[in-house]
DNA sequence: TGGTGCGTTTGATAGAGATCAAGCGAGACT
DNA sequence: AGTCTCGCTTGATCTCTATCAAACGCACCA
């Protein structure tokens, strides 16, 4: 493992705060692995025996039932990913799939749950982690239940430009019928969401989306800080309040800005 | 408060494991408090000061947005919530309402914070709880996302029959429009799913729904662990594997038997 | 260069769920 | 008892979303 990617690890919210110890501890039996793309990491039902650190790529966590299938997450480096079955050393409830090329840090869970008997300041990382995370999923089940399939849409492009700080251009980073599916459509009706959205000044082309009016889009999408993460407070941010950073398993668009991040673990 | 109530709040999955003096730096400034029924104990958005106990009554967490509003669980005795946001310090992202008389131990989030600093087996536990919490809420989307409103609704009757340890009679535990926004539904859907299931041996009698054929509503449900906290799983359980104990933050049939509770925090 | 495969789009149709509007029934109050 | 309220049900209708089917565009490749 280069010295650079564990310097990458170290950054990461989850280890940050921690003793050179406990990450000596943590880091110890790790190793890193290369993925082609559309390789099954995982598998839901699978015991989970480490924690995964995305380096570098892009993967996709995804739920089955009785032949459906729904994405529930897309990750981007640098994230990790389910930490919350590493801590129960339980069976993984969703299947880890990578969508191209993927580099990606193994670490024991042993080792995680050794390293959190020693260090408080470890635990305390880890339940900050997994709060934040608790917190993406009350904030993705609040979309899912209030908002119909062009309100996520919308809110989905908003995120995104908040994210990479882009202006009225923005790129989809993955294919359109795993957006899809990402957002709980069908291929077909977010092309008829897409569609709606040109009303509201939002062209497509490929992957690229151009927002012509974001007045008119938020008028729409009415964004909300208690849904969406990037969402404007009223007010200055708060430091502390606001350390849901964004932390693991979710949609990350630059690793070094943690406060600048979009869709969030909070 | 009474010592009973500390015992209880002691047998918590969240204490169970912890020092005796860590058990008192936690719960030294908390105080009893009772609510009569129909009472907002918090606002989303507003900080969040307390963790809360519930010890008697009923609980509801719900969200709204644009002037649409939706169940996001209904806590029954013993059960902490908003611990997430305790954690981080941060504003809470749900409301929370009493739907009954109820009796609820606040215990001040410093003091929280404070006894994760100082004993690891408490950050232990608090990473646990939230790591139960977090997979309950995956399960929640699978359950939204892959299935339909008669599925969840006969989903949600056998978890109803696993946590209750009742045979073919089962008793709702609270108003059937509470229900309907919780399953994601409108009141009206959920009397038409009720007709639907009358065909798999389903009545309704008021609050009580009787299941004349739970092989012909399991066709219909197919519940699966990967989903449904309660499912029978192949095989003996592993012990530590399911120690997801449905800790809190969600509806709990049996404060004293954990391991025979329905759907979890997981 | 002309397939060939795949992701996407578009159209037509069907189904699931929401909304609107009445009516029913049980408990509460006068 | 009567009637009022409120939660629940039932029916009609409308909206949203899924499904089925076909066509398009584009990359890949022989």
């Amino acid at each position: 493992m280069r010295a650079s990617d564990l310097e990458r690890v170290k950054s990461l919210p989850l280890f940050t705060d921690v003793a050179a110890d406990t990450f000596r501890v943590a880091t110890a039996g790790a190793h890193l692995q290369r993925f082609p793309g559309n390789t099954v990491l995982l598998l839901e039902g699978d015991p989970v025996d480490f924690l995964y650190v995305l380096l570098d790529g892009q993967v996709e966590l995804h739920g089955t039932w009785n032949d459906r299938e729904t994405v529930l997450a897309i990750l981007r480096p640098v994230s990790t990913f389910i930490l919350a079955a590493v801590v129960l050393d339980a069976e993984a409830l969703m299947s880890a799939r990578t969508l191209e090329r993927c580099e990606i840090l193994m670490i024991p869970g042993d080792a995680i749950r050794t390293a959190m008997r020693l260090d408080p300041r470890f635990g305390m990382a880890v339940s900050r982690d997994l709060a934040g995370c608790y917190r993406g999923l009350v904030r993705t089940i609040k979309n899912h239940k209030l908002r119909n399939s062009t309100e996520r849409l919308a809110n989905y492009l908003l995120a995104l430009r908040a994210a990479d700080n882009s202006g009225g251009v923005v790129r989809l980073h993955h294919e359109k019928r795993v957006l899809a599916s990402l957002l709980g459509m069908t291929p077909e009706n977010l092309s008829r969401a897409f569609a709606a959205l040109q009303q509201h000044g939002v062209t497509v082309e490929g992957a690229v989306v151009t927002l012509r009016s974001i007045g008119a889009l938020e008028a729409l999408a009415k964004p909300d800080p208690l849904i969406d993460n990037h969402a404007p407070r009223g007010g200055e941010i708060v430091a502390e309040a606001d350390a849901e950073v964004w932390s693991s398993e979710w949609y990350r668009a630059n690793p070094s800005d943690a406060s600048a991040a979009g869709k969030r673990h909070g």
